[in-house]
DNA sequence: TCTCGTAGCGAAAATGGGCC
DNA sequence: GGCCCATTTTCGCTACGAGA
């Protein structure tokens, strides 16, 4: 019998836990949570918001035969580079494929291991209300290991700072901490579950501007960000929507729009259709951004708007933007 | 058959409203 | 006040239908 999907239990964004104390650290791994159930020879695998998503990942049916009994295992898919880093750009190519004929093409290119760290059903026994450290306890007494489809990572109590540096070097996405009496919240947020993430801070110009729909119709949705080419002209570094408060949002549009002008530094750097909805501005504004990273066509990855910085001219933006 | 546009789904973060 | 949930935005990708 396949036991059914649990919603899986999702951390808060935080700060290293002052006290390392009670706490387990582990990498944070930059893949798509999968929820999979086992039971009688069968496998279904569930995305974190409850679609199936067995058919995307078939090298994932060995956990069938790594399980006697049934069970319900919470954990990330995630693709490697040849470096070994969980790289979130080749995953996408596997994400959203279900035929068949697609996922065996992908699966030459991209190869997907399921990182275990959670176990939520064993044996027909509901594990959620035991503390994270008895269900660690239970999931490596299973021995999960195939062949590089499947790891269960170990994890670090105390010296969370150490995993932090040690993560930052390696080029992983952060931490999470998670205290070790906490139980599964299935479906929750939890601050029992913390991650950690590392994030650069850069200075970027303001080229323009996208207007906002829905709640943010009238305003601004997003900033079309940009940094200096190194020949005297400019290379569009992608947009940020996200960070800005609705006070912040008033004051960029009241001060963008006073500014509109015509002719795009960008030219021929945006897909046409985007291109035709920016609204430009002088490339003369300074704003800092954090990212989490780089994306592979050189646009900053997942952008949170920190400010404008009056303080520094365009000038003294760095190519790099540092 | 190919291209293009749209929709949907994955990730993330911030905000505001409702409820206790 | 704190928590939870809904809603908004971003990017990157695939699926699919329409039209050339």
């Amino acid at each position: 019998m396949l036991p059914a999907f649990v919603p899986p239990m999702l951390a808060v964004t935080g700060e290293l836990p002052a006290d390392d104390a009670g706490w387990a650290f582990e990498p944070k791994w930059d893949g798509v949570r999968v929820v999979a159930c086992l039971g009688g020879g069968e496998l279904s695998l569930w995305s974190r918001v409850g679609n199936l998503v067995t058919a995307s990942y078939p090298e994932l049916s060995v956990l069938t035969g790594l399980v006697g009994v049934p069970a319900v295992l919470d954990g990330e898919v995630v693709a490697f580079d040849p470096e070994g880093r969980p790289d979130f750009g080749l995953l996408q190519q596997r994400m959203h494929l279900t035929k068949a004929v697609d996922v065996r093409r992908a699966r030459r290119d991209v190869q997907v291991t399921y990182v275990v760290f959670d176990l939520l059903q064993l044996d027909g026994h509901d594990t959620t209300g035991l503390p994270l450290r008895d269900r660690r306890e239970l999931l490596e007494q299973l021995e999960l290991r195939a062949d590089g489809k499947v790891q269960v990572p170990g994890y670090v109590t105390g010296n969370g700072r150490e995993v932090y540096d040690a993560t930052k070097r390696l080029g992983l996405e952060g931490v999470v901490a998670k205290r070790l009496e906490s139980v599964y919240r299935p479906g929750k947020r939890s601050d029992a579950w913390v991650k950690v993430k590392h994030v650069d801070s850069r200075d970027v110009l303001v080229a323009g501007w996208l207007p906002g729909e829905g709640r943010r119709a009238g305003t601004v949705g997003a900033v079309v960000l940009a940094l200096p080419d190194g020949h005297g002209g400019l290379r569009h570094v992608g947009q940020v929507g996200t960070g800005f408060s609705d006070q912040v949002l008033d004051q960029l549009y009241a001060m963008f729009t006073a500014e509109e002008v015509a002719d795009s530094p960008l030219r021929g750097q945006l897909d046409p259709a985007a291109e035709r909805s920016v609204h430009w501005v002088p490339p003369t504004r300074v704003a800092e951004v954090v990212h989490t990273g780089w994306t592979r066509d050189n646009r900053l990855r997942a952008a949170v708007w920190r400010g404008l910085r009056p303080d520094l001219d365009a000038t003294q933006v760095d190519p790099d933007g540092r």
